[in-house]
DNA sequence: AGCACGCCGACT
DNA sequence: GTCGGCGTGCTC
């Protein structure tokens, strides 16, 4: 009879689709969803258990080091890990990894100290040791490096003490503990008569506990936030944690004090600028089950939740929802599938609702609530469009005449107007007034951006950077580099030529980060400014009280790219930006800045017609057989020497499956031909949306590697077609 | 993802 | 002659 052993396989967080193999010592007592250390190589992994089984010994395995004491991951966990690897053509570790971004909760929590004076008396005493025993004597306990900075005195002074008995330790609790929170209905603001009826609608597929997706679609303004806290509140009084998804979590200061003020406690948060410790202490909380309203970014989607009843996705249509790099998951779609399988309700809000949304509310796969009215005395800005045809701005200004006169009255009134154009820095070009040359980057097929606030040219899409040249590269003439188009920047040059005495704030991602830029929108809703010149970051859901005026400089530009959304962004970006006027008691317009006012989205816009708009988009969609009628993906195939990359991209062609439905464009050169000196080619798959798009991608890329350098990236419903 | 091993430029 | 650049490949 033949020696069996018990074997764990362990996923591990790598670009690996299987498990490896490890042997269980026999006193290692684990289950799948364990979180285990793990040799590899010479080093070691964190990992999970995905099966443990009994059988003869294949090979020499080596053992798991050692089962980490934390709460296994859950069976749903492991089948959302599973089915995103699946719909996303990515490797089942490469999704592990996304669920083990909080290294630190796998060690064991450090102990903290902090120290209290002892009563002993150290032989020497200095002025240094006088000032941090005086601190230790009082107030609560503070660790030895918070004791030096408070004492203005150097580390090495507390630790003498320490060495001296001076001061003794208390054990400070490991993680602070996330407060509570009350979900009493009187915490909440009064709703109107229509928010309630949408409340109620909420509350009550929050307590059924299963799984429904629900479209809350109202204008900007009409206290969506407040419904969907009632479904909050009622997935927290059954028991159950919540997940409320926001696109751009860093910058929502404003927003966390609403859910802290609605349920008398802060949420715990979870995004990308978070500290090793701060994620460590969040991870911790969701899997024991004690953090109960998690704001996140779209990764929150694969904490370790224990009892996750509800997840709301706030701005439902936000392209940031869509991962770019690492595995391109789009987030409002995998919360919905996590509600799937985990059998809870999914609620999406939004003013400007995605098509895919909509599409689904067609089909009666979700329920639709909509919200009509603006909140207390606020009403929808009137929109009206301005022909550039006719109104053209003088020679190197972008402001024309109607906007720059609407800009005066509303600085008159001591009202706040926001200047919208989406693109950053100066100028998008710089070229030579003598011979005509371009400065483009040298690894990518992309323009330099003049930004003068920094005083470089940047190429976006590498981030390659240097000074803006005296003299022609090409001609060597001097002094006639010249900049063209604009960019915020140049702006907010204009807007200071004109209104001298207007205090003037820049808003945009590469100007201010986090704290800084968060501090910036704050000080702007104070009314601490009066023109904002900003990037698409103004569009994104903050609420200025004093702005009555919303100006879109070039309203074309979003249109101007290949993206079959391309329409769709634009009517959503130019309704978020007409949305931030007059969200208060004053009444808002919009004047948006266009060439093709004939076209029927400007149109529409101006009609306040989303109907039609809708309607018009889904029939050019429906024709096209594009998303959400039809399915897309796209391969991205790069690499540095551009004959062997185009070899590759023909022999993929070659070698693509047959199949009726399922139509195969390219290998075309990717629209920024090169980028990081890497050629880039794709192909855009096609397919009806009965097709199974997975199945027919696994069996066209089965066995393909890839030779030498060259990448192959697949992206399942892609969002950028750069 | 690490961290090795493996082939081509500037140095003691 | 070697040191070391990082490009490719493996890890149960």
């Amino acid at each position: 009879m033949a020696e069996t052993e018990k074997i764990a396989d362990v996923l591990l967080p790598l670009r690996l689709d299987h498990p490896y193999s490890y042997r269980m010592e026999g006193e290692q007592s684990l289950n799948a969803g364990a979180y285990v250390r793990v040799p590899l190589g010479p080093r070691e992994e964190t990992g999970v258990v995905w099966a443990v089984r009994e059988a003869a010994p294949e090979r020499k395995l080596r053992a798991i080091r050692e089962v980490i004491g934390l709460p296994p991951m859950s069976a749903l966990q492991r089948r959302f890990v599973e089915w995103v690897a699946h719909y996303y053509v990515a490797e089942k570790g490469q999704v592990l990894r996304m669920c083990l971004r909080a290294k630190e909760a796998f060690r064991p929590a450090r102990e903290r100290l902090a120290w209290k004076a002892s009563g002993a008396r150290p032989a020497r005493m200095t002025p240094q040791r006088e000032k941090v025993l005086a601190l230790a004597g009082e107030g609560p306990a503070l660790s030895a490096v918070e004791l030096a900075r408070l004492a203005g005195v150097s580390p090495a002074v507390v630790r003498g003490l320490i060495d001296a008995g001076a001061l003794s330790p208390v054990a400070l609790p490991k993680d602070a503990p996330f407060e509570p929170p009350d979900v009493s209905a009187s915490r909440g603001k009064a709703l109107s008569s229509e928010q309630e009826a949408a409340a109620q609608a909420l509350r009550a597929a929050a307590a059924r506990r299963d799984f429904s997706v629900t479209l809350l679609d109202g204008v900007t303004g009409s206290g969506k936030t407040e419904v969907y806290f009632e479904a909050m509140a009622a997935a927290l009084a059954a028991g159950r944690q919540v997940l409320l998804l926001l696109p751009e979590i860093a910058l929502t200061g404003q927003f966390i004090r609403r859910v802290t003020a609605r349920f008398g406690a802060a949420p715990a948060e979870w995004h990308s600028e978070m500290t090793q410790a701060a994620r460590a202490r969040v991870f911790r909380a969701v899997a024991d089950g004690s953090a109960k309203v998690v704001v996140a970014a779209r990764s929150g989607l694969f904490l370790p939740w224990r009892n996750l009843g509800l997840i709301v996705v706030d701005e439902e249509h936000e392209g940031a929802y869509k991962q770019e790099g690492g595995v391109p998951y789009h987030g409002r779609d995998m919360a919905v599938v996590l509600g799937a399988l985990g059998r809870f309700p999914v609620v999406l809000s939004s003013a400007t609702p995605s098509l895919e949304s909509m599409a689904n509310v067609d089909r009666g796969r979700y329920g639709h609530i909509m919200l009509k009215q603006r909140h207390g005395a606020a009403r929808l800005p009137e929109v009206s469009l301005i022909d550039l045809g006719e109104e053209p701005p003088e020679r190197g200004r972008w402001l024309s005449a109607p906007l720059v006169r609407a800009v005066t009255e509303t600085l008159g009134k001591g009202e706040q107007a926001l200047l919208f154009l989406n693109r950053r820095g100066y100028a998008p070009l710089t070229l030579c007034r003598a011979c005509g040359h371009r400065l483009e980057c040298p690894d990518c097929t992309a323009w330099l951006v003049q930004h003068r606030f920094r005083d470089v040219l940047m190429c976006h899409h590498c981030g390659h950077e240097k000074p803006l040249p005296e003299t022609c590269p090409s001609c060597g003439a001097a002094g006639q580099m010249a900049a063209v188009g604009p960019g915020v920047e140049r702006l907010a040059e204009e807007a200071g030529e004109r209104w001298p005495d207007a205090r003037i704030a820049v808003l945009s991602s590469d100007l201010q980060k986090g704290a800084a830029l968060r501090a910036l929108i704050e000080a702007i809703g104070r009314g601490e400014y009066d023109i904002v010149v900003g990037t698409q970051l103004v569009a994104k859901g903050h609420h200025f009280p004093r702005l009555t005026l919303a100006g879109v400089v070039d309203a074309d530009l979003a249109l101007e790219t290949a993206d079959p959304r391309a329409g769709e962004r634009t009517w959503q970006l130019l309704a978020q930006v007409a949305g931030r006027a007059g969200r208060a008691s004053r009444p808002g317009r919009a004047l948006i800045q266009t060439w093709m006012s004939a076209n029927p989205l400007m149109k529409a816009l101006a009609a306040g017609d989303r109907e039609g708009f809708l309607a018009h988009e889904k029939r050019m969609r429906k024709a096209a057989g594009m998303p959400p009628y039809g399915q897309l993906a796209a391969l991205i195939v790069s690499g540095g020497d551009e004959a062997a990359t185009l070899a590759f991209c023909k022999a993929l062609a070659a070698r693509r499956p047959l199949a009726k439905d399922i139509l195969v464009l390219g290998p075309a050169s990717a629209p920024i031909a090169m980028v990081r000196g890497r050629r880039r080619f794709r192909f855009l798959v096609k397919a009806p949306r009965s097709a199974d798009m997975q199945a027919y991608l696994g069996a066209w890329l089965s066995g393909v590697k890839p030779p030498g350098n060259i990448r192959l990236d697949v992206d399942v419903d892609p969002y950028s077609f750069l």
